[in-house]
RNA sequence: GCCAGGGUAGCUUAGCUGGUUAAAGCAGCGGUUUUGUAAACCGCAGAGCGUGAGUUCGAACCUCACCCCUGGCUCCA
């Protein structure tokens, strides 16, 4: 039975033959199988977005002729030999050589004179016969983009031609509509559709305007934050927006974020200054601000500040990637027989925060990649003490997580909160950060039991990360259709004619006064217009008031899911209002 | 930053092998209508075709530079 993964790979080798064919010049490098179907490098700049089609047909051609693989174990020099002129491939067999592995050439397909068709560079893994194997039409060329050989930009751009592949093309098909729904969700979409945020050229990009509806969603996303705050006891501090970068020196930013950081300067002084990427260098300093004892620990302190980095322009996106964005941040300084409670009391907020917002999750465990400590600040000791004691502490929980090397904090290794949204999309969230070297760094300390002067440990923390990322993801999660508690307009009076005006201002009247976003649709339209309009705004309810309910004093509810009937206007506040202090 | 696409009215799009006043729908505005659960009718206005240079008798269309957006790569405290 051929898996899907050998039928990706067995196309990527399709691929370079086709490119073989078409693009002679083209240097093939490497071509796995990935998640949706699979890649091949080349080094060339030949291929483009147009090339596509004929590629794809070329393929198509090619495939029955493919048969069966044929494979033969060869010595480096006959490698090297066979691929002469392509540094890349004798790069890999010059590694294979060093690690002692087999080399070994796989070929497949006929020359139009009958000979051995296209050979590569592999260590197996195709279908058996891929003429015989590989669905008609279940899979298809995607798209070019440049990609680092090896994945290191120090390196040369390569041309990367992605492919879409499934066991059978209706799976095809399926993907592909997928990826239309995920479209009609973008959140730079819906948030231009409902007006929601902007951005303006004159402001610069990847600096996000929200608009009163929007930072409607955005003071809720903190609101509830903040009420998380409060229950686990954090006192919320403010803190300015430009610092002395000597402050970024001692954290240990500076070193290693320098360029991504913006700089400010004053026509006074002479101090390097920058916009601060991050609050925990400041937090720090009111930790140090007093004198500490073991009976004031653990202090917590959040903070919402506006935060600035200076991503590269092709890094942004959306709401995703930002250069001006906040975090629900948080500090805890505690003693070490505290980390514990800490920290599950954190991930405990987080959980209950997720499930108001109804994301499912999953948590990955970041550990420092042992293989480039540099990149790390502190000693082996230090980490893995930190380490082991989150592990711990997440297998004494019975918390399901993944472990991921290489995805620690440069300060710590940390648990990540991953969201899985509506349509089965991963965006990293809430973090939890166990820091044993910040604090030693700014020299902070408190007074033990024993009147010793000890270090504090520092826990970095975000309950849902970034409110403005945060406010994308949700907008793509619910797909424009908030729930009434987030929604900017929960409300909407609709009038059946003109002559019902003043009593739709009279409910929304009401509705205001008790605490309910409402507005009047009394435009000179019908019905069903105004109607249609509040469905396609996606408002949680809408109001319809004409003759009966003026004489009633009632409002016809229509919801997003169907229609209430006819209610007093009382009870479809307290309905309301209910629903609104529930978060639902 | 790098690779590949793209930028036409507030929004969605047409026009683009160079050739009269750049064309629609929605939204907006003005009328008519006074409407009962997903689009009433008529009219009006709205576009320096991303920006700046160039080629040409003539540029939305060709060339160059820059800005911005999208998808990747790299990065993500």
């Amino acid at each position: 039975m051929a898996s899907l993964e050998e039928k990706r790979h067995t196309l990527a080798h399709l691929l370079a033959a086709a490119v073989k064919n078409l693009h002679p010049d083209a240097l093939p490098t490497i071509g796995p199988a990935i998640d949706t179907g699979f890649y091949y490098d080349f080094d060339t700049n030949a291929i483009k977005e147009d090339s596509l089609p004929a590629l794809q047909k070329e393929m198509e051609k090619l495939l029955p002729d493919w048969t069966e693989f044929t494979h033969k174990e060869v010595s480096a020099a006959e490698a090297r030999e066979f691929f002469k002129g392509n540094t890349f491939k004798k790069e890999l067999i010059e590694e294979l050589e060093q690690k002692g592995e087999a080399i070994t050439l796989y070929t497949s397909g006929r020359l139009p004179d009958g000979s051995q068709g296209f050979t590569d560079l592999c260590r197996g893994g195709h279908v058996e016969n891929p003429a015989k194997n590989i669905a008609p039409g279940s899979f298809m060329l995607d798209k070019v983009a440049g990609a680092y050989w090896r994945g290191s930009e120090k390196n040369k751009m390569l041309t990367r031609v992605y492919g879409l592949a499934f066991d059978t093309k209706e799976e095809l098909d399926a993907y592909l509509a997928q990826r239309e729904e995920a479209k009609k969700r973008d959140h730079r979409k819906i948030a231009r559709e409902q007006g929601l945020l902007v951005f303006s050229d004159l402001v610069g990009s990847g600096m996000p305007l929200f608009t009163p509806k929007g930072n409607i969603i955005r003071n809720e996303i903190i609101g509830l934050s903040r009420e998380l705050n409060i229950e686990l006891d954090f006192g919320e501090v403010h803190t300015p927006n430009v610092n002395k970068g000597e402050l970024f020196k001692i954290s240990g930013h500076y070193d290693k974020y320098k360029e991504d950081m913006l700089s400010v300067s004053s026509q006074y002084v002479d101090d390097e200054m920058f916009l601060k990427p991050m609050n925990c260098p400041q937090h720090t300093q009111i930790y140090a601000a007093f004198p500490r004892s073991y009976r004031d620990l653990p202090i917590r302190f959040s903070d919402f500040a506006v935060l600035y980095r200076d991503e590269r322009p092709g890094e942004l996106s959306g709401l995703t990637r930002l250069r001006s964005f906040s975090q629900d941040d948080g500090h805890i300084f505690c003693r070490e027989d505290q980390i514990e409670s800490e920290v599950s009391n954190v991930l405990a907020a987080i959980q209950k925060a997720l499930k108001i917002y109804k994301i499912d999750y999953w948590m990955r465990f970041s550990l420092r990649d042992p293989n480039n400590k540099a990149k790390y600040l502190g000693s082996d000791e230090v980490w893995e003490k930190a380490q082991d004691i989150m592990r711990r502490l997440l297998l004494e929980k019975k918390i399901n997580f993944k472990e991921a090397e290489g995805e620690a904090a440069f300060y710590g290794p940390k648990i990540d909160i991953m969201a899985v949204d509506a349509i089965g999309r991963e965006w990293q969230i809430s973090t939890v950060q166990l820091d044993f070297n910040m604090p030693g760094r700014f020299g902070l300390e408190y007074t033990a039991e024993d009147g010793s002067k000890k270090t504090p440990v520092m826990i970095h923390r975000a309950l849902i990360g970034s409110p403005d990322r945060f406010m994308g993801m949700l907008i793509e999660h619910y797909a424009g259709a908030f729930p009434t508690w987030l929604a900017p307009v929960q409300v909407k009076v609709l009038s059946v004619s003109e002559k019902h005006s003043d009593y739709a201002q009279e409910v929304v009247a009401e509705l205001k006064a008790a605490g309910i976003r409402a507005e009047t649709d009394d435009s000179n339209e019908t019905l069903g217009k105004k109607i249609r309009a509040g469905k396609t705004e996606k408002i949680p309810y809408l109001l319809v008031v004409g003759d009966k309910e003026v004489e009633s004093k009632t409002v016809s509810v229509e919801t997003r899911d169907g229609s209430l009937g006819t209610v007093a206007v009382a009870d479809f506040i307290q309905r309301a209002t209910e629903d609104i202090k529930a978060r639902k």
